[in-house]
DNA sequence: ATACTATATCGCAAATATACGATTATATAA
DNA sequence: TTATATAATCGTATATTTGCGATATAGTAT
């Protein structure tokens, strides 16, 4: 953008457009069922389901976990994953407080 | 993006990610918070409210309307806009089964 | 008809995101 | 040590998003 207007919001307005953001890419979707599904943590187990390059699904783990849905853990060569339920609770409230509070499902509205 | 892999996602994937996707920014949040907290609908209050210019909060109303978070109706000269929560309600059951499914907070994991 | 108001759209510039191959780093195996 | 396997990072190309000013469109008022 010509200029990042991000900083003018509210710290809760950005928490929450981080999270969606996280979530914002089907491949980071597809990696989180991924995890959410298996019993144990998994790593590159995930580059062969995904039609993603390995590098790529580096890129997107990343992400996720900079934004915290998922914890990381080095096991030997490999990498393992989980979700961290805990950011999908603070979302899931933070989100109900947001926008539930007011809503009544107004039938004034259009 | 090289190439846009998004067709080799399934359609729940790309549902979730479309809607995570109108909310991953802290402008269309605002804006939604500010559609959802006034008993009826508003229309360029957003603009004066909001540190964008008007042509820039047309754009994320677009975008909202796209993804089906609102609606929209044009009022006379106005134009008037209302959380759709017929989406918010589909968002958060998808968002739930797609999750919470396999879900204990299981403990063997990192 | 003319002026005014509200909003959408267009065209552009700059910033970010997506994707990949190549490379690097680290751990394990031979 | 050398080879192998796994995953992260780097560099780069391309696509998309964000943002604004200018313009277009359409309703309302004079």
């Amino acid at each position: 953008m010509a200029q990042n207007k991000k900083g003018e919001f509210s710290k809760k307005e950005n928490e929450l457009a981080d999270f969606a953001n996280a979530i914002s890419h089907p491949a980071r979707v597809a990696i989180l069922k991924q995890i959410a599904d298996r019993e144990t943590c998994i790593c590159g187990e995930i580059v062969e389901v995904l039609p993603l390059a390995q590098s790529t699904v580096s890129q997107h783990l990343k992400e996720l976990l900079k934004a915290e849905l998922i914890n990381g853990e080095v096991d030997g060569t490999k990498s393992c994953y989980c979700i961290n339920w805990k950011t999908f609770e603070k979302f899931e409230k933070t989100f109900n407080e947001f926008f539930k509070k007011a809503n009544s499902h107004n039938p004034k509205c259009c």
